[in-house]
DNA sequence: TCCTATAATGTAATTATTCCTAATTGAGAA
DNA sequence: TTCTCAATTAGGAATAATTACATTATAGGA
């Protein structure tokens, strides 16, 4: 798993360190859709000397190179998605999980003249909200 | 005005007080999209002392009353919708300027068998990330 | 192995939001 | 109109999320 990531990562200008290691190591398919804090809980396990810095400096660069989503369903935190593929999310309104949606919908969400006069689109999101079956007990 | 809105709040369980009168004022009919820093800013002009904490509980009071959306398509912070019919918005990448969209997209937004299996969905709203053409120079 | 640009760290600073509490006040009851 | 009380307020402190920065460390190419 490893080696997969050193080989993704090589001579890209990305410089791997043990700390971004960790970070990839936990994203790398990771559909629970992470906070920062939970990132960097769960990297502190084994390397107890990384920082929030780190933890955001990573996401960020990441996120510029297109491989891992910001999502802003839950307006309390941001929360992370590595799979940086289209898709959309729902998220349960009582304990705040989130769910992945592959569907494109993109073809029923056109935009009225009014809004393409005044904006070039570029992508869309959809926001779903709902209980979830653990929490509807 | 503030017949229309005293009117509206009269004997609901909503206190009306000069602070909550001048944030309604400033919300009624208003498109902008505003954070809470902006009421605050905007308020503070005729009332000087009104405070951080009056602007976040009248917008949580008017958001339970489902008079009030609050809208999380800027990552960076909430920003308030006093229109609360069901509509969608898209937020310009460069000045974060974010505009109303009044479609129903609620035909298309399906959502596929095994999300409903963990899901009961109550809603939906799609955000749309562009370019507005005043940025676009 | 050496060099250098890049990254990591720790801390401080910012920003957004919530909480706390004493004092005040709106609005219904008398 | 006056009284009463629960709701609301101001203001500051607390919290949480995120960013900035100066210094130190190191990955990876020469």
């Amino acid at each position: 798993m490893v080696e997969k990531i050193v080989d993704r990562y090589k001579g890209k200008g990305f410089k791997l360190t043990p700390q971004r290691i960790a970070i990839l190591k936990f994203l790398e398919g990771n559909t629970a859709h992470p906070t920062a804090d939970d990132i960097y809980t769960e990297i502190r396990k084994k390397n107890p000397t990384v920082s929030f810095a780190t933890v955001y400096n990573t996401v960020q660069a990441l996120k510029e190179r297109g491989e891992l989503l910001e999502i802003t369903i839950d307006p309390d935190r941001k929360h992370f998605d590595p799979n940086p593929e289209p898709h959309h999310h729902i998220i349960c309104s009582k304990c705040r999980k989130i769910a992945d949606i592959f569907v494109d919908y993109s073809e029923a969400l056109k935009l009225p003249e009014e809004v393409l006069d005044k904006f070039s689109p570029m992508g869309n999101h959809v926001d779903f909200y709902g209980i979830c079956k653990d929490c509807q007990n």
